[in-house]
DNA sequence: ACCCTTTATTTGTCCGACAAGCGAACATAT
DNA sequence: ATATGTTCGCTTGTCGGACAAATAAAGGGT
């Protein structure tokens, strides 16, 4: 017959209606007429223009709103909304979770992406932004006592500096890589053995950037990066001799579940 | 008090059923009960199991499947699958399409991802990857005339660079920018103007990897990248010349539309 | 001028039903 | 006995209706 091999290509599916709402509310919104911050017509109604049901419509858009698109209040209505929120991270964050991604190779994402960022943002911050760098940096400063404080207070540093880039792709992509970063968060936390030392490196990042020296914040953020890379490592060591030793030969066992058999009628 | 910012964080609002249920997965797939390829539970069961209606267990269900983390197929069943599908561009993809992500700003991130793709996979591309790059570019070369075809080669070209940098979150990130370039691939479609210079340039950077040169391959990427940029900005000068002459200022009124008022009962 | 209640609208959830698709078991024919 | 067509149960896709919860605007009372 046709083909031995599986055919990866897709099957010649039928087109769902999902994908068919899908594709309806992008042509509304490339002709212009929904745009940022509108408001969609209720699902009743929507779902009479489009010619289905409530219910089918109801589970497309559900997905536009797992992809941060459209955001759904109860007895407001449903809006187009910018895809910068923080669910973009969903992504990278389920790909951690599948193991799919490791996470010293997230580092080394880190190191192609920040150290350019800090460039950016040395060349292009504006005096907001720089002062909002300084408010996380002196939240920092007050936080040695308190680790989860002194983290958010270290994100939004990160994250200033991502929009200080003036680009939006690039924030974007930033946004995603600490949503996934946070999912490990409460592994790395403890490994700050010393709030001070990572504050001077901060701020010393910080200093740079406002300083415009491109070239000095690119080279921080490298080092601090590679810093942070060394305790990681270190602690993934660890851990990787203790469940060696630790290792339970039962709980591995990858049971693959087929598909039941039917019941046979007597 | 507390602070007098506006706090940006969420507002106590109830959690919904589909995040409940996506909570549920996330955890059913944490502590090792579903894996890659294992198959759900049936709907009405998975419903019963939570203890929620088939109706709002489906709308989570078509998040998770817009999200690319699971696939159902009628009759069959549903299935965990790998979320490094093609769909994971989806998020960029419609950015650019709400315009809020500027296409020279994506030729700015290529530039700081793009060179350090290829240095990585210099050093770590196996025999198989430098193979599949071979006949990538020797795709391209025999379709100097068929523009499209010639696309499709290239971009499987860059696809299997990224693969072969062995690091999966830069995969990933590459993967969903590819996605989004390719939405305006038309636009820079006929911006080569010249496909056997533009081969050249690729067969040079494939020739560095090949021969494991680091940073040959990393200087050659990015004056790939800066060539192609100048193209893209000699074009989008053009455009914006003829859009200048012929505007129209009575389509640029952002209108808003606001909630309508109710209408008053007699 | 301020506060409370009412009311229409909108989204969230649930239920029941049927169609379409798939795979395994069964029945039949060669 | 092998091969082929059919039946059957299960699963997802779609539909329609119904009610609850939340929201904002209008209206009324103080």
């Amino acid at each position: 017959m046709a083909t031995a091999h599986p055919l990866p290509g897709e099957s010649v599916k039928r087109e769902t209606v999902m994908e068919t709402i899908s594709r309806r509310i992008e042509g509304l919104i490339r002709s212009g007429e929904l745009r940022v911050g509108s408001r969609l017509p209720s699902e009743p109604k929507l779902a009479a223009m489009l010619g289905v049901s409530r219910s089918s419509l109801r589970e497309a858009l559900k997905g536009l709103m797992f992809l941060g698109l459209i955001k759904a209040r109860p007895g407001y209505g449903t809006y187009i909304q910018s895809s910068l929120g923080r669910a973009v991270g969903k992504h990278f964050q389920w790909m951690l979770l599948l193991q799919e991604v490791k996470y010293l190779e997230l580092y080394e994402l880190r190191k192609i992406l920040e150290p350019n960022v800090a460039a950016l943002a040395a060349r292009r911050a504006t005096k907001e932004d720089i002062a909002r760098m300084d408010a996380a940096i002196r939240g920092m400063k007050a936080s040695f006592d308190r680790p989860e404080q002194y983290m958010a207070f270290e994100m939004s540093l990160h994250e200033e500096l991502a929009q200080a880039s003036k680009n939006v792709a690039v924030e974007a992509m930033l946004r995603m890589m600490y949503g996934a970063l946070a999912e490990g968060r409460r592994r790395t936390l403890y490994l700050i053995e010393n709030f001070e030392s990572n504050f001077r490196r901060h701020q010393r990042i910080f200093r740079l950037v406002s300083r415009r020296d491109a070239k000095g914040a690119h080279k921080a953020v490298l080092e601090d990066l590679k810093y942070a890379e060394t305790l990681l490592r270190q602690d993934l060591e660890i851990r990787d001799n203790l469940r060696t030793k630790l290792t339970k030969p039962e709980l591995t066992s990858p049971v693959e579940k087929k598909r039941p058999a039917r019941i046979t009628k007597p």
